[in-house]
DNA sequence: GTTTCAATAT
DNA sequence: AATATTGAAA
């Protein structure tokens, strides 16, 4: 891709080789989790980093998928760091590695929430979501899949709202116990605004609802969908978006020199925030003595009080 | 061509 | 069960 080579390259080519150790690393990813197993390839034999002390499962973020996918050698502290001073391959590759599934944490969802309730259902699809979120590394997929699971869950608490006493996991038979599922914990962490049940969109003259989250202005579709290539962003989503630039880029880990070097354990599936609190749980796992089971510190946490935005991202960051 | 949505796959 | 991926339809 360089045009100023010499005539002789071909002689020394082997020159322009990265050193094994940084090859190592897309090898895990050329090949899936369950080939490297059934190989027994050692690639991904440990995902458990600090097993001695407890990462706090109370804890906001470190949602670590039990099975999540790629893991970035921990033995291998230059891996991916690649592009070196001759910047032979420039920038991702990571375009192609398969990033680990994203976890749903409450805080995760609850941006979520917000986002569609001020969209409106109509007009809360996948990409204005995600762009109203500004969660870095977040997809449009990831949202989609979200949303198709979220819409289930509100039509299931339609029907019980109008029609039946059944319980929200709409097993018309069974008793109606809280289910048994994870996702009424999930979905009960945040508050579905009523007009959600009612089919209604909160136009104009709607009732003014108690959502009026982040963006003082209510971004409309004419407002997010112009600029050029890189997406409509209001001014503030283009100011959170600018210094961690991905977005359109990311897929895969740009922050690779971070990711591998740095934190290896690190999950780099995690959701985190960009500020320091630490819910210290006591020893024994972080059970908040809050209604829903969840703390919402950062419902407070992702507004700033002088209105700033924090940053949420799905990379792994300093936060400690 | 892009995005949404429902179905389906992992 | 939770999320990803797919494919048809908009």
């Amino acid at each position: 891709m360089r045009e100023e080579e010499e005539p002789s390259w071909f002689a020394r080519w082997e020159e322009q080789l990265p050193p094994p150790e940084e090859l190592t690393p897309l090898s895990q990813s050329l090949i899936t989790p369950d080939l490297a197993l059934a190989f027994d390839i050692p690639a991904v034999p440990n995902p458990n980093p600090t097993p001695g002390s407890n990462p706090s499962p109370g804890s906001l973020h470190t949602h670590l998928t039990p099975s999540s996918g790629p893991h970035f050698d921990p033995s291998d502290p230059s891996a991916g760091a690649s592009s070196g001073p001759h910047g032979g391959c420039p920038d991702e590759p990571a375009r192609t590695l398969k990033r680990p599934r994203l976890v749903w944490t409450p805080q995760l969802h609850k941006r979520f929430v917000d986002a569609v309730a001020h969209l409106g259902i109509k007009n809360a699809v996948p990409k204005t979501i995600m762009q109203l979120m500004s969660v870095d590394g977040l997809t449009r997929e990831n949202v989609a899949s979200h949303l198709q699971k979220y819409r289930l869950y509100l039509k299931r608490m339609q029907g019980i709202s109008n029609g039946g006493g059944s319980s929200p996991s709409g097993n018309g038979s069974g008793p109606l116990s809280a289910s048994d599922a994870d996702t009424e914990r999930l979905f009960a962490s945040a508050p579905v605004p009523h007009h959600f049940l009612t089919g209604r969109s909160p136009g104009p003259t709607a009732a003014p609802d108690p959502y009026m989250p982040f963006v003082p202005a209510v971004p409309t579709m004419s407002t997010l969908q112009h600029h050029h290539q890189q997406m409509g962003l209001n001014h503030h989503q283009f100011y959170n978006q600018q210094r961690s630039n991905a977005l359109g880029q990311f897929n895969g880990f740009d922050h690779h020199g971070f990711l591998t070097r740095s934190m290896p354990a690190q999950p780099p599936q995690a959701i985190s925030m960009h500020h320091h609190h630490r819910m210290v749980g006591p020893a024994g796992i972080g059970i908040m003595p809050s209604g829903n089971g969840y703390m919402d510190e950062l419902d407070m946490g992702a507004r700033g009080a002088g209105g700033a935005r924090r940053e949420l991202t799905l990379f792994p960051t300093g936060d400690h």
